[in-house]
DNA sequence: CAGTCGATTCACT
DNA sequence: GTGAATCGACTGA
């Protein structure tokens, strides 16, 4: 059987590489999610980097806890979090094995099993905001925290893989402050997406929140 | 052990 | 544009 060139698998080596390398060259590629029901395949055009410890916007800025100790370890495996009581969002961990640098995925386009993703996103107005936003394509693609820590470079059956789909040339790719990100994260030009892509979610800056009475 | 707040989203004005 | 929802991780005493 032969396997299409775009389905091919994303090599280990691919994430072995500094995280600000790597988020850009992830844009076009494709991450693959098996469910019971069925495959979804989805199309990466927004991602967010996280580089490592000395990053103030990082979650491993305070050192490794059991909440982020897959950061810590070898790249091409899913770090999932849960935040603000109902959301899940996902990374890809990059860099050597200790670097705890990873990439959050921020927004992609469904290219395969839109129909079960609609049955998880009800809010979604149209197809295009399936998977806008990292929670928004967490839920779309059933990404909680039992799947943290699963290896996306694995052969064989697995919930969680990335292929290589098409990379995206350098001159379609964008970059901009992080969104959402407290500290000085916000400084740093480290969001990338595919210029003019109607999957890609609006900038929102960081906003701490007021205390409730 | 209580207080704070988050790599967000949604409903509503 | 504003505020609520909701809970677990982390902080500091």
């Amino acid at each position: 059987m032969i396997v299409p060139r775009d389905r091919m698998p994303l090599p280990r080596t691919f994430f072995d590489r500094p995280v600000l390398e790597v988020a850009p060259d992830l844009l076009g590629r494709i991450l693959v999610r098996q469910t019971p029901d069925g495959p979804l395949s989805l199309r990466l055009t927004e991602v967010e980097a996280y580089d490592g410890p000395n990053d103030p916007g990082s979650h491993a800025y305070r050192g490794r806890t059991p909440r982020n100790d897959v950061m810590f370890g070898p790249p091409g495996h899913v770090y999932v979090y849960f935040t603000y009581g109902m959301w899940h969002c996902m990374n890809l961990v990059c860099g050597p094995e200790g670097t705890a640098s990873a990439v959050l995925l921020r927004a992609g386009e469904l290219v395969e099993g839109a129909e079960l993703a609609r049955k998880r996103r009800l809010s979604a107005r149209n197809d295009k905001e399936l998977a806008k936003g990292p929670a928004r394509l967490a839920t779309a693609l059933d990404v909680d925290r039992a799947l943290d820590g699963t290896d996306a470079c694995a052969a064989g059956e697995t919930p969680l893989r990335i292929l290589t789909g098409t990379a995206v040339p350098a001159e379609q790719v964008r970059s901009g402050p992080r969104t959402g990100v407290s500290g000085d994260g916000g400084v740093h030009p480290w969001r990338y997406w595919i210029a003019d892509d109607p999957t890609v979610s609006p900038y929102r800056a960081h906003v701490p929140r007021r205390r409730s009475s």
